[in-house]
DNA sequence: TAATTTTATTAGGTTAGTCTAATAAAGCAT
DNA sequence: ATGCTTTATTAGACTAACCTAATAAAATTA
């Protein structure tokens, strides 16, 4: 169907249009496909010329239905293979991009269904990262605030209520982003304040204020 | 490492060995790897530039020790791959090949030995084909007679023992080749006869003379 | 707005792997 | 052995994906 490398470009841009609304450039792709710009023009060419994406000096790159379609599956596959590397292999998080770059090429009509059946349906990558459904959606991300979340469960930050800088600098400085899990190991009734463990191992205190300032889903 | 048309050159390679000690020409790797004789020609310049194969117009092709390990890598993980699509997944024996093929070619320190270890060591393929160790070793395939198989195994056509042809054509007319599973149903105490199942879904009797003319592992 | 810097694009070249057509070498049959 | 057929090899060309260097266009800054 598509060559390995034209998946490659149409993830990128798919990436970069996730990530937020901007301009996708011939030299933004360059540099997420790791490429010369001049090669991005060619594929550019390509990639327009198989109705993947539209693209305008102005407006830059967008993946069109059927290329948005294409890089969704290809997404699907990366995130399915993710958690397969973690959950039933035993790869730590930061072991398994690599593999699953390689594996997302894999074709076959319903692999990434029976995978999906396989892994038990997950919703999130060991990333964080949603995993779309196979209709192409998204999980439809409730958000609740941290602090609605029950003792023993894991969420995953989708959002920040609060966007002053000095929140935003303790989340940094948390190792806290948009897709990172927080675990929820105890609630101080006294106080409201949380035991939390961010992403794999590093556990700490916030307060009520923080759980209330950070949406989760 | 070595490109994916090379790993699927040795693979060839590697497989025209294990059918017989013929000598393994230009037309015939040709032939494996559905390409242009002309391309074969190329390619065993770089093979032997590689010190992966030696090459020698009178004796034909042949592995190295260094391309006899990577061939040996890349079939063991085609097959572990097929025992993960057929036993995880579900897929039939004869929808896993083309996906093993991509699969294949996944590269990870130690991919293979986490999924042999996932699988539970598994040391034969759904197609009967044998797994190659972590070492590189084939399983020491200890042959029986078929009539020694227990009711309820499944055991795997090795060699014959009668080589008339009669009984070869016997074989052929039941599609019984080496590395057919056959599997024991029942047996007779009356006249040592088996009800066995070749395959996937044949289901036949055989005389206690066809189960001591058979070996199996 | 003019000058400077950055970004986009074109032109032309490279590499891996393929092909076809032509030639050379082997193998076989009379 | 001598011609016929098959196999191996060379020569030359093509495609996808990449590159560098040069130019054009846009954006930014003085």
């Amino acid at each position: 169907m598509h060559s390995l490398t034209e998946e490659n470009y149409l993830k990128a841009i798919y990436r970069l249009s996730e990530i937020d609304g901007n301009k996708i450039t011939p030299t933004s792709i360059a540099e997420a496909v790791n490429v010369n710009a001049a090669s991005v023009i060619d594929m550019i060419k390509k990639l327009t010329e198989k109705k993947l994406i539209n693209y305008d000096k102005v407006k830059g790159a967008k993946l069109t239905d059927k290329g948005n379609k294409t890089a969704l599956l290809i997404v699907r596959k990366h995130r399915l293979w993710e958690v397969f590397l973690q959950d039933k292999l035993g790869y730590s998080w930061d072991e398994i991009h690599e593999m699953a770059e390689q594996l997302e090429h894999v074709q076959h009509e319903d692999l990434a269904d029976r995978l999906d059946k396989f892994l038990g349906y997950p919703e999130y990558d060991p990333h964080g990262d949603p995993i779309p459904k196979s209709n192409g959606q998204l999980p439809d991300t409730v958000k609740k605030l941290l602090s609605e979340i029950k003792v023993g469960k894991t969420c995953r930050v989708a959002a920040v209520k609060d966007t002053s800088t000095i929140f935003l600098q303790y989340l940094l400085q948390l190792s806290v982003s948009i897709g990172t899990k927080i675990k929820v190991i105890d609630k101080i009734a006294f106080d409201g304040s949380m035991n939390i463990q961010i992403g794999k191992d590093f556990k700490t205190t916030v307060s009520q204020k923080f759980a209330e300032s950070l949406l989760v889903d």
